[in-house]
Formats: C-alpha cells, sequence, structure tokens
DNA sequence: GCGGTGATGCCACTGAGCGGCAGCAGATCC
DNA sequence: GGATCTGCTGCCGCTCAGTGGCATCACCGC
C-alpha cells in the first residue's frame, strides 16, 4: 500500500471492510479507539476512514464520540435479496406461528458454517433467546442448525466437523457419529429438535424451507416448557412448506 | 489518488462507496457494466473493487454475471440501531393495524430531505404501493412525510422548499403556502393526510412516531377506498403513541 | 495541578491503486 | 460460417493518495 505500510497485502478496501467487521449485534456502538484495536488498523487509518464512512452516512457519529451503524449501510443492506425474498414470505407465517403460540419463531439462513438469524419474532411473553436479528447461531446446537445441516450438501457436515463442534450447554451434541445419526432423522422425518443444546431452558423444533428443491433457509420455534415441543412439529412444518411455496 | 487518475478528490472509500450506491430497490441486481456506468468509474476500476467486495461476501455475483448485495452489507446493515430499534418496537403494532384493517402499513424515518421506508407489512388483498423496504418518498407528497416535515425543526422545510416541490400526480401539493397551511394543521392534529397526492387511487393517513418529545419517524396506513379514511386516523394515532412509548 | 485516556492534526515517504488497452468469450445477425 | 457487437478479463507502467508515527489538544478523575 502508498506510503509506510506495515504489512503489504492488504488494500484500501479491505481496512474499510475491516472497521464493518468491527460491528456485531453485541456491539452496535464502538468509539474510534475500540474500532481501532477491533480492526487491528492504527488508530488515524481508523479514523481516516470511519470520517469518510461518517460523511457517506454508512456511520453515524453520537455526541459522546461514539459510532454506530448508519442509515445508509442500512439502506443498502435491505436490499439484499436472498434475505429480502425469504424474510417477506416468512414474515406473516412467522406471526402466525407467533400468535398461535406465544413463542419465539425465527428463521435462518446458511452463512458459512454458521447460522445466520435473518428474522425474529417474538411474544412479550416468550423466551428470551440470546440470539439476534443479524447474530449468527452454531449449526450442531440448534434446531434450525440441523435443519440446515441435514439438508445441504455433505462437504458442510465435513467442514463442519473438521472446525470442531463447539459445547454450548452440557446437552450440546460434540460427538460427529451422534450428530450424523441425528441429521439422518432428520432428512427423513423434514423436522430437527433441541433439547437445551443450545441454551439451558430452551427447547425448539425446526425445520427446512425448500423452495424447487432447494434449500432457502429454516424456521424454527423456541419453548421454554420441554413437554409441548412435539405439538408444535406439525406447525411449524406446515409454515416451512408454505414459505418454501411463497418464496422464489 | 494513485496512479493515473483522473480527477482528483476522490478517494478508494468514495469509489467503493459509489459502487454501493448503485443499488436501489428498482436496481438490486446489476451487471458489471451497469455498475460503472451508474457509478461513473472505469471498467477496471470498478472490476477491481468488486472482486473484492464480493471476496468479502458483500456481494455475491451470480451465474448470469450479475451482482446483487450480500449476506455480509445485510448482516452489517440490520445493525443500525435507528432502524433495528424503531423497526422492533413498530412490529408488533404494525401487524395489529395490518390484520384489524387488511390494508399496507409502513413505518419510516427521516433521511436527508426525503422519507426512508423502515418496514412495511401488507395483506395479500392490499393496495400495491410502490415503495419498498430501503425505498425513499418525497415529504411533500404522502401522509407519512408529511408528518416528518411538520414535527422536525422548521429548517427541513426551509430546504424542502428550496429544493422545490416535485409533482407525483395532479392532486400533489406544489404549492408552499398551501403546504405549510396543511402542516400547521397536522401539527395541532397530530395526524396527516394523503389524497391521491403519490399515487393516483391511493389514500392515507400517518401520524408522527415520538418517544421523550422527539421525533423518531412516522407510521402511516394506505388504502384504496377514501370513505375509510377518517375512521383509521385513530387507529393510526394509537398505533403511533404505543411505538413511541416502546422506542427508546 | 497532574497524570491518564482518547480524539485530532500534521507530514514525509512510497507502493497500492489507477485506467488505458489488448484479448477473449458468447450472442446475434445476415 | 464469418462478421459484428457487447461485455468480461488480465496486464502493466506511472504516480499521488493513503499511510502511520508523533506531537498536540481536550476532557475527566483524583
Amino acid at each position: 500500500m502508498a506510503g509506510n505500510t506495515g504489512v503489504a497485502g492488504s488494500s484500501v478496501s479491505s481496512r474499510l471492510l475491516a472497521i464493518l467487521d468491527c460491528f456485531d449485534p453485541a456491539h452496535t456502538e464502538l468509539t474510534l479507539t475500540e474500532i481501532a484495536a477491533r480492526s487491528g488498523l492504527p488508530l488515524s487509518t481508523a479514523r481516516r476512514l470511519i470520517v469518510e464512512l461518517t460523511n457517506w452516512n454508512g456511520l453515524e457519529r453520537l455526541v459522546d464520540n461514539r459510532y454506530r451503524i448508519g442509515i445508509n449501510l442500512w439502506r443498502i443492506g435491505v436490499l439484499a435479496p436472498r434475505q429480502r425474498d425469504l424474510r417477506e414470505a416468512a414474515l406473516p407465517l412467522m406471526h402466525d406461528l407467533c400468535a398461535a403460540t406465544g413463542e419465539t419463531v425465527q428463521v435462518v439462513v446458511l452463512d458459512g458454517l454458521e447460522a445466520l438469524c435473518v428474522e425474529k419474532v417474538a411474544a412479550e411473553t416468550a423466551v428470551r433467546t440470546a440470539t439476534e436479528v443479524g447474530g449468527r447461531l452454531p449449526l450442531n446446537a440448534t434446531a434450525v442448525g440441523k435443519c440446515l445441516l441435514a439438508f445441504s450438501p455433505r462437504d458442510l457436515l465435513l467442514h463442519v466437523l473438521e472446525a470442531g463442534l463447539q459445547r454450548q450447554t452440557g446437552y450440546t451434541i460434540v460427538q460427529p457419529g451422534r450428530l450424523t445419526r441425528q441429521l439422518r432423522q432428520v432428512r427423513s422425518s423434514g423436522v430437527a429438535y433441541s433439547h437445551e443444546e443450545m441454551t439451558l431452558g430452551a427447547v425448539s423444533v425446526a425445520a427446512p424451507i425448500l423452495s424447487g428443491g432447494i434449500l432457502k433457509g429454516a424456521i424454527g420455534i423456541v419453548v421454554r416448557a420441554p413437554g409441548r415441543v412435539d405439538s408444535l412439529a406439525a406447525a411449524v412444518k406446515t409454515a416451512s412448506l408454505s414459505i418454501g411455496r411463497t418464496v422464489s
């Protein structure tokens, strides 16, 4: 890079994107110094790029010198057709499901080796799940994740196993053989479960969203009482089929 | 800029952002050539930056060489707290309003001299509005726009008038005096109307979303039958007050 | 007043980024 | 089938935009 660059191979664009990568659901507001630290950029470089992003309204600066994602990045981001279409098809059914059960409903898509939460609908009284829209979930420990894993090419499972199964709770499946067996069952039944494997006290059911035979995402519902989970499976599966028919 | 740059004063970042600016609700998929043309960048420059964006998953490349907004830009964009919080507070009420009336409900925020649609909930049978989530609406021709205008500092109105009132239909208000009078009425009643001023055959009511006295956005409902609009005003105003209380 | 933390401004150096151009692949037309 | 067009890909020499260290400034708590 121009000037007295330390490490070669990094472009201006990559630095700019590194700054954006600093933000996640747990870090929606950051100071200049925090951004510099998280992105690994020198302070002056980070500042210059942040100023440019701010002028474009990609970031907005608060009175206490913290930065947050701005309106322009939001405006561009919501255009992402993959999420946009799925969300539009799923939202009405998610609300129906939420209204009928009073529980938390979420729709996810595959993003690398994780599930990315595209939309969440929660009743006031529902279980407070850690996940937010835009947040990531492990594939092996969640019902929606297992759906994605079961209906994706076998390569994905191999990559996930290679990366290692992370334990979330005492109930998380970390044995490859056990996961593989469960995925076979998910494929045949079309429904996946998670029994406190992600969060203690939370149980969930999910079904894949398929359109024309190809996987678009998964829809799941999270409940507290373990007894209710079986009776919800049919509802979730019905919703997933309906969404699959609507989505392009 | 480095190399044989034609125009000075343009940074790499600005070029990268210019590429993102090419995308809008009417143009969610573009080819390399289209992006170069829309952004005003030379083909080679556009390509290099697009490749970098694509590697980062900010754009995704389709089999027919078209590009669309990718998962990573979406993931960052949804973190925008302004939209995120408002959306979260508004969604349940929007659905209630939609379910009760069977019409299109939308929530907007102020973005420069226009209104930006943050969320839309439409029943199957509802009026097909041109606007999509992420799309922009004029402040003078829509009910939600008038709300934003009426409850913003007077400067905004002056800037809007200075920029000129654009005509959308034969009913659009383009006379500054008439707009100013209507805004006074909106301020006192807390509700704004649009009678086919944006789209022929479409009528709408909107109310501002205020939290702690400061304007957060506006919620509106669009209907076809002109007679129904008055009976909906109370429902919209109720929803707006409730959202204002919830949103931080 | 004094030390600590974090934002801001300046500046000399240089390689990353620039864009013109040639080449190639696929579609369309006659 | 070959001529033409359109749009993507890859190369390369030139040079100034971007870099990051450092000094300064603003604010806060003690």
